[in-house]
DNA sequence: TAGCAAATGCTCACAGTGAGTATTTCCGGC
DNA sequence: GCCGGAAATACTCACTGTGAGCATTTGCTA
């Protein structure tokens, strides 16, 4: 029985809506998500990614969430293994030069316009997945065949076209650099896909983007960052109407905007009980209503 | 800035259903989840799981998922820090020694019955909770005053527990033991019921409880499975009918079994395709459906 | 043979949701 | 000052999913 030597450290995911482009902090070439060695002086790893987040990046992360724990072998270095766990984080920035765009790297995921590129994808995947099964996974990851996308899959998705050979830190990788776009060290890709499926997740159930907004917003703006993070366009009225019934979410400042290019808006803001971060979504059990 | 010397530990929840009774792998005194040290002759974390597991406990993992790592300054010892990276684990046994009743240790996540420890806790609960906040927080995540008892919010249940001084191992604990039962070390029970609120999540959207149950069953066996690990009943045509509708979850062998006590039953089996672990659910977006 | 137990079959009402139409109210340009 | 565009806001409607309950089947056991 071997026991490791092993180093630990945190990598971060910090992801922000900036009108129609969803921003994450990555640096150098290949592209590093920022991330640092777990420290003594850090009381918790919550507060680690905080602490370094900040240090590293000038950006004050609002919500953290743990993401994943990578311990793989072809992490590990000179006999020591290495530990990355990964943090999502949110905030709020403008996107300049620190930050990429998500959907530039993971150009498929963004299925706000057209499409030419998730397309392109698509037909390469296509050839790939000749047989049932694959052909089968490839319907349900990317909505076709009758099958309907789901935003929240872009880890899943992200895997697929790993093991298809059709991302540039594929093993198997040929020429797909138009595909993928800038190359990624190490499995960043990877854990930037973990982020966005986990922040798309979230979405589901709550619009966990209050991180991501101004204090007060009108309801144009709260889906236009949904749509950012989701990828996807939705239906305005329905959107509206599923907000607005989801008492205790947000709640209308009294106050207008004119700022909107169109009729006057009304501005809103979070309900500080949101900020409590109610967890999870109902259940899909037959669950009898009395009792 | 201080490095950390690290040491990592793997530690799992592995959890069984038998009959009505949700079993965990649990052993000593203080009840310790069986875990063990990260080791380099693992190619990777889940391959470190299953294979400690099988080692120590003589149970083959069926499915392994990881929940969550820990690293908070309280688990440091002797200047070097401890990462305790944690796993489901679901396996099919029946409970002998090496097991302990999930629902002993978590008593108020079991509402099947009339819940009389439920009762109890949620008694002293309330002493605790005279004000607003804490109030709305016990009504949302134990299901009162309106609100409706969630089985996947078992984690939070849990902190709210552990803050509120009611289980054995929280600070400010007084005479709580005949609430939480038998002692667990550390942050075990912690770590449980977070195993419980994800395998818990999981069977909202599959039941993925495969794992669990022999090669054929009847609808029946799966439903007190799902209940068993719901801790709550269900309805049971509808849980029927959304069970098959669910297509390409279960098909029927064509065989019965008349060891049910009534009327002989369809046996069923999973459906292979669903090993391929399609994840999650359907988005609540307001998302067009044309396009 | 009666009665029980569990499985199975079927119906119904209602809430949620996707979708579309219509109306209001600002701005900018002419 | 008037007109068209843009966005916000308001309402309606059909359909489906889901909670609930009633009814029937079919074995076993007393």
């Amino acid at each position: 029985m071997t026991l490791a030597g092993v180093r630990a450290e945190l990598v971060a995911v910090v992801l922000t809506a900036d009108g129609d482009r969803l921003g994450v902090l990555a640096a150098g070439s290949p592209l590093h998500l920022p991330s640092g060695p777990l420290r003594t002086d850090h009381h918790s790893l919550q507060a680690g990614v905080r602490a370094f987040a900040q240090e590293q990046t000038g950006h004050r992360l609002g919500f953290v969430e743990q993401l994943y724990t990578f311990a793989d072998l072809d992490r590990q270095a000179a006999g020591e293994r290495m530990v990355s766990i990964s943090y999502l984080g949110l905030t709020r920035a403008a996107l300049d030069d620190g930050w990429q765009n998500v959907y530039r790297l993971l150009p498929w995921e963004d299925r706000r316009t057209d499409a030419s590129s998730a397309d392109a994808v698509l037909a390469r995947l296509r050839r790939w997945a000749r047989s049932g099964v694959r052909r089968e996974r490839v319907a349900h990851l990317f909505g076709v065949d009758g099958e309907v996308w789901r935003p929240e899959l872009a880890l899943q998705r992200y895997e697929l076209l790993w093991e298809a050979g059709l991302v540039g830190e594929s093993p198997s990788a040929a020429d797909v650099s138009e595909l993928s776009g800038a190359a990624m060290a190490l499995d960043h890709r990877r854990i930037l896909a973990t982020g966005l499926s986990r922040v798309r997740s979230k979405l589901q159930y709550r619009p966990v983007v209050f991180e991501l907004l101004p204090e007060t917003f009108t309801l144009g703006r709260l889906q236009q960052v949904v749509e950012t993070l989701a990828g996807q366009g939705v239906h305005k009225q329905n959107f509206r109407r599923a907000v607005e019934q989801q008492h205790a979410l947000v709640e209308p400042t009294g106050e207008m905007t004119h700022a909107t290019g169109g009729r006057p808006a009304r501005l809103y803001r979070f309900r500080g009980d949101v900020l409590t971060e109610r967890e999870q979504a109902g259940t899909k059990l037959p669950i009898p209503r009395s009792r």
